[in-house]
DNA sequence: GTCCATCGTACATAGTGTGTC
DNA sequence: GGACACACTATGTACGATGGA
């Protein structure tokens, strides 16, 4: 009834603890003979190797962790991070690895956890997503030497490997569908600021706007909630000359501030247009349902994983390009008024 | 640079390895002073215990296990899973354990999966929720002896703790709520079958349907998205005697139908009530807002955590028992047509 | 002398019971 | 008896040594 070890396996076949391991880890110095009774006898004991015992004496966790470092609000309410954990999660266990999952309220909780984790030699690596303005989190895993990938990262990063996003063509097919329904006056509702997300899409967006003749553009701060996305929509839309379109670097302010532009009397698409950074079900079931930029967040993890993992392996990892964004239309944008 | 071991500060203070351990679980057997020494030493090397070597030598992982065995276009779709995760994962570092999750695409893979934890001695015990018909694993986790809490059930279960939750009065509200807006003939559109939740769901609303007097029940069977609560929701409403409101076992099918009831030109509230079994940011964005059953979904997770440490430590857990939901009432409930 | 199968044992790290001064 | 060291536990991996053909 006790689990059995490789000695429990070496008695009953009458061998040595150093000739069941060869066995069963494929390699050379056994008989096929003996190999086969080993075999036999160690799925029939319903033997597996002890995770603690393999990570003692090999040095490797087979691990890696992620420390989800949002508020809890943002965290249950973005279908992002279940999206990345699920798709992170099949590739790891593809390649007989686990997921080490960890909550961070804050910056300094979150570079704990992954100093505890280095020390402890509880994960071989760590994947990294969300680079903020200042970040210390390249830093202090360069100095532990620790194995990480950054996910979403704009450009490379000295010493860590990145799986890189260019959102310079979804910012164009944004800005160009809004021209041609004839906008001229674009709103940005923006991510948080110490986000590199939110100075990247700003400056992407400034661009495809600054690129197209007659089209202005207006900014204001949220923060991914419902609330702020839906404050930062107030102050866009009184200010004197307000957008007729938003774009919104989340689905959950975009939604959110249908909902409320609606009870205010604003027609979403007749009086304003709505774009949302992000695609999830919450576009798809709202009427007007929202058109998005959708990415599949599964597979670029997955992607990101296998990053990781070649780092662990080999020691060396190339940073990798993700495929960009498409822009899915829906109900959400249409016609500026008295266009057309 | 190396990360240190005991070894290490044994040496660096120069007393025996044996001492270290003592002194650094707070154990007698070192005076005070090399106690300090030691103490200063370790905090100073950044010395944190194998997690390995703990394991090994303690016969504890330090870690329990969920298994999420739901598509993934569920688990993608469906808050629950990122909250229930959370909450757990709070609670369990608050306590120095881990979590260890894996996705399972079909049962098999599920029971797999705790079988290879527990001979890999992986984890110290695990969670389970969404108890089944004939479900096997209760039986496995039995014959395996691995501590075990099941989240959710309606009643005990031989052998294993259980955080059961009631639902009977909150079937009671539901229907007291539509039978005072003049509601005669409700409808139910149900989860997957082989859930337990499904049939206790079933009989609890039937029999508060039952004890109002007047009041029918007519019901369909959906999965938990969006296209299946969708097409239940058609038959039901494409019945001779349609019901005026929709009782849907979960918010994604809740707010899918609506959607698309709106675009058929089905009216709601005034053509049709809808009510949602689970409360999440869907129900509020939508417009109209669904009135839904709430509960706190990461205060339940960490309750059982807290169980399932509980029956690790001691070898016993009492059943427990959730607070019942709660009703939100929002937009998407009014009066029958022609009451009132 | 060579080759293969196999064994003994050190090693990875932390925890703990027993023995010694 | 207090303060310590030694030796052994947990399990799997891997090197070097040994035996026989």
């Amino acid at each position: 009834m006790k689990r059995p070890t490789i000695i429990d396996i070496a008695r009953a076949v009458g061998v040595s603890k150093a000739a069941v391991s060869y066995a069963l880890n494929g390699r050379g110095g056994v008989s096929q003979e003996t190999r086969e009774r080993i075999l036999e006898v160690a799925t029939q004991l319903g033997w597996r190797a002890s995770s603690a015992a393999r990570a003692l004496s090999s040095d490797r966790a087979a691990t890696v962790g992620v420390v989800l470092a949002r508020s809890p609000e943002v965290l249950r309410t973005e279908p992002f991070f279940m999206q990345f954990v699920a798709g992170l999660e099949q590739t790891l266990s593809a390649h007989g690895f686990s997921l080490q999952l960890a909550l961070a309220s804050d910056p300094v909780t979150e570079l704990e956890t992954y100093r505890r984790w280095w020390a402890e030699r509880r994960v071989d690596g760590v994947l990294l997503t969300d680079l903020r303005v200042d970040d210390p989190r390249p830093a202090l895993l360069r100095e532990l030497r620790v194995p990480a990938v950054f996910f979403g990262t704009e450009r490379p990063m000295a010493g860590i490997p990145v799986l890189w996003v260019d959102e310079h063509d979804i910012a164009d097919s944004a800005v160009a569908l809004l021209a041609g329904l004839g906008h001229r006056r674009i709103g940005h509702v923006q991510g948080p600021a110490q986000l590199r997300h939110t100075a990247r899409r700003e400056r992407e967006v400034g661009r495809a706007a600054a690129e197209t003749p007659g089209v202005g553009l207006v900014r204001d701060q949220g923060d991914y909630t419902e609330d702020g996305g839906v404050a930062a929509t107030a102050r866009l839309l009184d200010a004197a000359d307000p957008p007729t379109p938003i774009i919104f670097d989340n689905d959950v302010m975009a939604v959110a501030s249908v909902a409320r532009a609606e009870e205010l009397g604003v027609r979403v698409p007749a009086d304003l247009s709505v774009l949302a950074w992000d695609d999830s079900m919450l576009c798809r079931v709202v009427r007007p349902a929202i058109t998005a930029f959708s990415h599949d967040v599964g597979a670029a993890a997955a992607r990101a994983g296998v990053m990781l993992l070649e780092l662990i392996e080999t020691g060396v990892a190339d940073d990798a390009r993700l495929q960009q964004r498409e822009l899915i239309r829906r109900e959400s944008t249409g016609a500026a008024p008295g266009f057309g």
